[in-house]
DNA sequence: CATGAATGAGTGTTCATTCAT
DNA sequence: CATGAATGAACACTCATTCAT
C-alpha cells in the first residue's frame, strides 16, 4: 500500500546497539547524502538510496520508519558537524575572533558539499520536518557570540537571526555560483557581518 | 507522475485570442499561487490548481504545456511586479536613496506573500526551470545601483550578487518567522547593506 | 496518456532473481497477449494487462520500463517460437522440402492465434519498436533456404523478401477470414511460393 | 465531455450541397491524409487535422460526426481512386491483360503514397471501421478477372482473395522498404500472380 | 534480521468531443 | 454556420511502503 502514515515518528526506528547495524545506518545516511547531492530532489527516493547504500529497501525501512526520518537523520548528521565546528568559536578569546571563527565555519560547511548543504537548507523548511531539527541550539550559539562581540546591541536575538540568515543567503549563493575560494568569501562575509553589527549598534533599534 | 516529455516548451502554449481565455489563464496562475502558498510543494499538483481555478484539467493544459511552464508563468508574474517596483529605484536622485528604495521593494515583495515568495525562490533554482527566468535583469539593475551608491567599490558585480543574496536571506527568514513590521525589517536591511558596502569599499578586496 | 519519456529502454527492467518473479513476468506477457488478442489496440493498455495478469500496475512496471517494452517482450516471445520452428527447415535434405517446411511453419504460427499474430505484425512496424526486434534473422533464414531451393534465381535476397511478404499477406488474410484448415492454406501457399520462384528464375529479372 | 458515443454514424454528417462546403470537406480529408502520412497513428488526431486543413475543430465536427467517420471518408476516397483504376482492367481484351492491368493498378496505388496506403490498410481492419468500407466490390472485380484469366481454376473466389492478399503483402513491403521502381515490382508481382494461378489450376484444389 | 517482490494511490498529460459565443 | 474555449474520461507511469519468504 502506498498510503503515507499521516503521523509517523521521525526518529530512527531503533538505536542500533550492535556495531554492524550502526555501520548500516551510517551507510544509508551517506547514500542519502550522495543521491540528494547528485540527483537533486527529483532523484531522491528511497529505492535509489537503498541501492546506493548496497542495502535492500526492506533494510532501509528496518532502520528508518519513513523517508522523512531518513532526511531528518541526514540533516542531523550535517548539523552535528556544523555545530561542533561552530562550538569551537566559544573558546576564542575575543568576541570578534569568535564571530570570525563562526563565519569561517559557515563558509567551510557550505563550500564542502555546496549542493547538499543548499538542498538540506530547503528540506529543513518543509513542514513535515521543521521542528524535528532544532535550529534553536545553533541560534543560541550565535546569540551568545553576538552578545560577546557587540554587547551594546539593543536586540541581540534579532541580530543573531539576521546574521545567520544573511550568512546563509550569501554562502548558499556562493555555492550555487560554484565559488571555490573560501578565503575571499570569508572576507565578504566579515564585511557583511561586522558592517551590520556596527550600524545596528549605533542606531536605536 | 505520468511520463514527462523529456524536453518540453516552458512557454505558454497559446496566446488567448478571446477575452474569456485571458481570464482563464489569469485564474489558473493565481490558483497556482494559492495552492503553492497554502499547501507547499507537496500539494502543488496540476489537478489541485485546476480545481482551485475552477476550470478543468484540460483547460490548464490548453494554456500551459506542462506543470513547469505553469510554474514559470507564476514566477514571471511575480518577478514582473517585483521588477517594476525595483525599476523605480533608478529614478531616485542619490545612489543612497536608490539603494534604500530597492531595499524597500525587496521587503515589500517578500512580506506581501511571504511563503509564496520563498517557495518561488526555491523553484527558481530547479534545473528544469533555471534559465527560463532571467535573474539577469534584476542583477543588472542592482549592479547599476551599486555603482551609483558605491562608486569606489572594487568589485561591484560581486557586491551586487552578495547584496541580493543577503537581502533575500534576511527577508526570507523574516517571512518565515512571520514578521509583519516592514519598517523594522527595512532598517535592519539597511544596516546590512550599507554596512557591507562601507566595509567592502574600504578593504582591498 | 501520461507523459511518455522520450527515449526509454525497451529492454526488461530487471532479470527476476526469485522464482516468483519469473512467473509474474510470464503472466504479464501472456496477459498482454490475451488483452491484445481480445480487445485489439484500443483496449491494449497497461492497466488492463496488469489486471488480466492478476498483478498490480506497479508490478508490471517493475519488470517493464514502459508499454512498448512490454510489446517488444511479447513480440520476442512469439518470434522465438516462430524462429525455432522455422530453423528446423534448415535440417531438411532438399531445398524444396525446406521451403515446404518453412511454409508450414508460417501457416501454423499464424493460424494458432491469428488475431494476435496479425496485430503483432503491425506493432512490429511501429517506429518506436522497429529495430528492437530483428526481422533480420528470419530474413536471413529465408534467404538461405531460397538459395538452396532456387540456386538459379538471379536475386535471391529480393525473392526472400517477396516470399516472406506474400506468405505473410496470404496467411494474415486467412487468419482474418477465420480459416482453420491449415492443410488447404499450405497448398495454396505452395502454389504461390513455387509459382513465384519458377517464374522468377526463368525470367531475366 | 470526452465520452465517445458508443455507436455513431460513420457517414458524413451532411451531404454538402453548396460548393464551399464540398471544398471544406475535401480539404479536411486531404489534411487527414497528410497528417496520417507524415505523423503516423500517434500524430493522427482531430485537432491536428483541423489545423492542417485550416479549419476550426468545430467545423470538422460539423461535417464529420467523429474521428472514425473521417477515417472512413479518407479510406473511401482512396478506394474510389483505386477502384476506378482497377475497373479499367475489365475493358481489356484478354484475361491475361486484365490481370496485368490490375497488378499495375495495385502497384501504382501503393507506391504513390506508400505510407498512407499502408496505414489505411491497417485502419481498414479496425473493428470500428470494418464493414463500413466494402472490400466486397474490389474482391468482386478481382473475382471476375480471375474467372476470365483462369477459367479452369477450381476455386476462383479463394484465388481472388489469395491474390489480393499476396499482392497487398508484397506491395506494402515494397512501400515500406522505400522501393520506387514500379516496373520491377510489377514484374515480380506478375511472377507471383501467374505462378500461383498456373500451379493452382493444375492441382485439384 | 535481510530480502526484494508486490502494492496502489497519486500525478502529469492527451485528445475526442461539446457548446456558448 | 464557424469558431475555439472548455471538458473530463482515460491512460502511462512513479514511488513510498508492506510483507511473505
Amino acid at each position: 500500500m502506498a498510503t503515507r502514515a499521516s503521523k509517523q515518528a521521525l526518529r530512527p526506528r531503533k538505536a542500533p546497539t550492535q556495531g554492524r547495524a550502526e555501520e548500516t545506518v551510517a551507510a544509508i545516511v551517506e547514500a542519502a547524502a550522495q543521491v540528494l547531492e547528485q540527483h537533486g530532489f527529483e532523484g531522491f527516493n528511497t529505492n535509489a538510496v537503498a541501492q546506493r547504500a548496497g542495502v535492500s529497501i526492506g533494510s532501509l525501512y528496518q532502520y528508518f520508519p519513513g523517508k522523512d526520518a531518513l532526511t531528518v537523520a541526514l540533516i542531523r548528521r550535517e548539523s552535528r558537524a556544523f555545530h561542533d565546528d561552530m562550538a569551537a568559536a566559544l573558546g576564542m578569546r575575543s568576541g570578534k575572533a569568535a564571530l570570525e571563527y563562526l563565519i569561517g565555519a559557515c563558509a567551510r560547511q557550505q563550500l564542502q558539499r555546496p549542493r547538499l548543504a543548499r538542498l538540506l537548507d530547503i528540506e529543513e523548511g518543509r513542514p513535515a520536518i521543521q521542528g524535528e531539527v532544532s535550529k534553536a541550539e545553533i541560534e543560541q550559539l550565535v546569540l551568545t557570540i553576538v552578545r560577546r562581540a557587540a554587547p551594546a546591541h539593543p536586540k541581540p536575538d534579532v541580530a543573531a537571526g539576521d546574521l545567520l540568515a544573511m550568512i546563509r543567503g550569501m554562502v548558499d549563493a556562493a555555492g550555487e555560483r560554484g565559488e571555490q575560494d573560501i578565503h575571499d568569501l570569508e572576507i565578504r562575509l566579515r564585511a557583511a557581518v561586522f558592517g551590520y553589527l556596527s550600524r545596528g549598534s549605533r542606531a536605536r533599534m
